[in-house]
DNA sequence: CTGTTAGCGCATTCAT
DNA sequence: ATGAATGCGCTAACAG
């Protein structure tokens, strides 16, 4: 069944599988792509003809005639974190299942890398872009703007979006992370965390919401965003440790923080809930309840992925077109899903 | 500094470019990509040019003309896997320091869904191809032969490799794992795993050194392929003691599984590793020795992705164009970094 | 160092 | 339901 393919040298052309089923090549071509416009002898006909023939469709063609590429840009800060891992899982699969693939650009949480990329992936004119939060460059909104194509904005809260953000408030989630600690007894809950910008906001919000509390202010353990989260548990807790031995609780700005944590604090004898409370932030510790003394922001990465390829889609293929404000932004937040909480005994 | 671009309507092309700096089209495309055919007079006015109307390259245009994309299509299992992702990041990041993009096809594990992305992916004509494993459907091989382009498959040793092949024997692997727990003095050594191919074949081969040390056969629990892992730990592990109470080691298959494993562990009132040994696999858990109780099977993904790119790179970069036994396929196995063994007291 | 000619493979528009 | 003509925006191959 299989085959040469091409009798001469390079791959069959919609010219030639035409010719080999025996219509003209806006035919075949139509009854490839638009099957409902063609008698269904035809249809077969070229169908066979492709099929014998190995031939392969050229989208660059195809998309430069069309002015359609069905190509989307992404771009994240990094593919290593779940949160972003599960996103970019749920957007590429729902992408594909509307037939379009994904770019991805890796911005390692620096808007000067996202501009790079963006500058060179516009060439490729895809028919969307998915971006992380709302901190671009100024050449980043303008070669956006110029290129006049829908884009979403996903994991931040904005009431000024580029088009369509999707979205929660990290700062309401830092608040909210202050608030469970608070409220399950904890006086000395303290931060760790990275030093991106949203953990960073996260951060505020915790700090504000202790100071709403009238609680002392929390003290945070600051580290360079790196791929190994888990790893970074035993530093960032022994450095907690040393600079405020009477931190009773922490809220780690990523779940396999918290585990590393957690690892670390048994290691060290401290009891996990009762002398140090281990607050997380993802969807991974919790996924299966799997680890009761731990809690945790919960935010579904892969949810944030979905709604980001409905929107994108919605916005991408037209039919009514909705400016920005009609689709509005949804606002994701989950923060407020906070569980197992244990009232300590410290 | 900023403008509306075109004065007319849609986006200036290079014909507008070339108008703009006084010269031919052709010689603003080489001002642009070929700067040493130009003289730097004529590079600087296009550069301006090019500046001041905002002119975005047309890449379709461009790939249909030069048979050239600069485009790569990568196939992957899945993103969620520490393993996967680091390759991923490194794959990306060292393919655009030489201007290649990256589209990117999610597998979840399946030649069939392989064969799909591919399907499609081809027709955007990409410069090369980067597959997971050697496990692939018949129409996957012949697409890939009739399309002719450069292919480096990753994480898998093959002897027949459909271009390049670069990983390790996941058998060996196996093997090394069953040899390094047995010499920590575990006799009743298990395994927990998911279901992929990968990890299927690593437990072969631990079965096979089993029986070569004449040890009883190892119990397995075996659970389907899904994101988080680490929640996986507490069920594995309860199945595994209700199944095969005298276990007193586990070879995990990844390293969030050994991190789950090892919280549950803890709950349970398990010490690690002297009443129950933890082996992990990838590059998690040692990352930063944050976790001494836990060994593990070190692979590097990035290092795999790195090297998988800098082969892609030199096959598509032709030169002398290096048929597939030249480049040949590297063995990175590092299966045999294996750490922290503590001689248990079981 | 620069320009001319031609065509990459396909889909749009308008016919029929 | 099918076809003919035209052009999408760019670069290769040659010339000068």
């Amino acid at each position: 069944m299989a085959n040469r393919s091409s009798r001469g040298s390079s791959a069959p052309t919609l010219k030639d599988l035409a010719r080999l089923a025996g219509v003209s090549p806006i035919t075949a071509s139509r009854a490839l792509h638009r099957p409902e416009l063609v008698a269904e002898a035809t249809r077969l006909r070229v169908a066979q003809a492709a099929e014998q023939s190995g031939y392969v469709p050229n989208s660059l063609a195809g998309g430069l005639a069309s002015r359609q590429t069905r190509l989307v840009v992404a771009i994240v800060p990094s593919v290593g974190h779940s949160l972003f891992s599960d996103m970019l899982d749920a957007l590429i699969t729902a992408l594909a299942a509307q037939r379009y693939e994904t770019t991805l650009g890796i911005s390692h949480y620096d808007p000067q890398h996202e501009e790079r990329w963006l500058a060179v992936m516009l060439s490729r004119r895809p028919d969307g872009v998915v971006l992380t939060g709302t901190e671009h460059t100024a050449r980043t909104r303008r070669l956006l703007l110029n290129a006049d194509i829908p884009i979403v904005e996903l994991w931040d809260y904005t009431p000024h979006p580029l088009d369509v953000a999707i979205g929660f408030s990290q700062e309401d989630a830092g608040r909210a992370a202050f608030r469970h600690l608070w409220a399950c007894g904890y006086r000395r809950p303290a931060i760790l965390r990275s030093d991106d910008s949203r953990a960073q906001r996260r951060a505020q919000g915790f700090l504000r919401a202790a100071a709403e509390a009238d609680a002392p202010e929390p003290a945070q353990v600051v580290f360079p965003e790196s791929s190994p989260q888990a790893g970074r548990g035993r530093d960032a807790l022994d450095a907690l440790l040393a600079r405020a031995r009477d931190a009773d609780a922490v809220f780690c700005s990523s779940d396999a923080l918290a585990q590393g944590v957690l690892a670390h604090a048994h290691a060290l004898g401290l009891s996990v809930p009762r002398r140090l409370g281990v607050l997380g932030f993802g969807d991974q510790v919790l996924a299966a309840d799997s680890i009761p003394a731990l809690s945790t922001v919960r935010v579904d990465g892969a949810h944030i992925g979905r709604l980001g390829a409905e929107a994108l889609i919605a916005r991408m293929s037209g039919g009514a077109v909705i400016p920005a404000q009609d689709i509005g932004f949804k606002v994701v937040a989950r923060a407020s899903t906070l569980r197992d909480a244990r009232p300590p005994s410290a």
